[in-house]
DNA sequence: GACATCCCATACGGCAACGTATGGTATCTA
DNA sequence: TAGATACCATACGTTGCCGTATGGGATGTC
């Protein structure tokens, strides 16, 4: 036998599985099965699906916020020029793994406080985005809210439209929104 | 016995448990429970469980853009007007089952084309109310996908405030999003 | 090289839902 | 009112998954 797996290694593939096919679709066999493992395996490094769930829900919100705070401290002068590099973010790989996650916590408390951190997280960073580059302070929390819900409906929106088009609207919308 | 259904009867079920529970919790014997029949009632008005979830996902189609029609052609004068209109319709009743709906899509061809369509459709409408506005055209088209993805968005970002906030906030980004 | 520990395979019982088959009870029709 | 039709209850076999129990092969330790 040389198939010895980590929990980490389950972990990975129910992110896969959640971002492809959603929660429901993270079940302990057939995840055997895609691991060429049997359950066995599973029953070992985790005391049931729940606790993959939870594993599952911890790495994404770490890594859904990690995500936002390379995209402040790397690169990028201006307020301007990072909201920018945020949109290419958001129009970047995480998506199908966060509709899957927003969609689970819909019917899951967990999961709906972990998203509600995350929302938080980015809106405030967004937020503080905005009033650096000038924007007053009430303005910028309401304008915040605007581009922050916009880029998220864009994840859920089936508005079908070439990558590159996408990214010049969201640009041009940003030019709006930056507006004194 | 004084239990007689409908094929109605089960699909409007069908719907409300979809709004509350998602697609996955739309099931043949908890549905019968629910209206306290038996499953021989189901399969004697349906096929089988797709069947049932054909007719639901025709009556969302239905009722997401009549639901547009209706704010279109009821009411208000001007196009302002009627976009206000539609942030509060977009804030009302039928955002769990738009959420259920699209959560769905991401795994189902059929009801990924039924959401293409919805949205296809709103946007056309919100689009053009901009242009009624005044907006010249390439701008009405970018604008319009700003409030309409801002506006789903908002069905599922958990920055959870009144409802009264939220509209005032929405109704303020429309200002912006009208200017000229 | 014996031994403990780690990791997995196999086999089992249980549950919940699917769809079918069949028979029963209303309700309509002639 | 007799028979046909509409609608539902009951019972059944099947499937896919859960979680447990148990044993076995690998790997490190002395």
């Amino acid at each position: 036998m040389t198939k010895r797996l980590s929990a980490a290694a389950w972990t990975e593939m129910a992110l896969r599985v959640m971002a492809s096919d959603g929660v429901e679709a993270v079940r302990v066999e057939p995840l055997a099965r895609a691991l060429e493992v049997t359950k066995g395996s599973f029953y070992w490094h985790f005391a049931d699906r729940q606790a993959l769930l939870d594993s599952v829900l911890d790495e994404w919100e770490l890594s859904a916020t990690l995500e936002v705070i390379k995209t402040v401290e790397e690169a990028h002068e201006t307020p301007r020029e990072r909201l920018r590099e945020l949109t290419r973010v958001v129009f970047g790989h995480g998506g199908p793994l966060d509709k899957a996650v927003r969609a689970w916590a819909a019917h899951d408390e967990n999961a709906a406080d972990a998203v509600s951190r995350v929302d938080a997280t980015r809106y405030g960073f967004v937020r503080r985005l905005l009033e650096e580059h000038g924007l007053p302070e009430d303005t910028a929390a309401v304008r915040a809210r605007l581009l922050y819900t916009s880029l998220i409906g864009e994840q859920h929106t089936s508005l079908r439209l070439s990558r590159k088009r996408r990214v010049a609207w969201a640009l041009s919308n940003l030019d709006l929104i930056l507006a004194t």
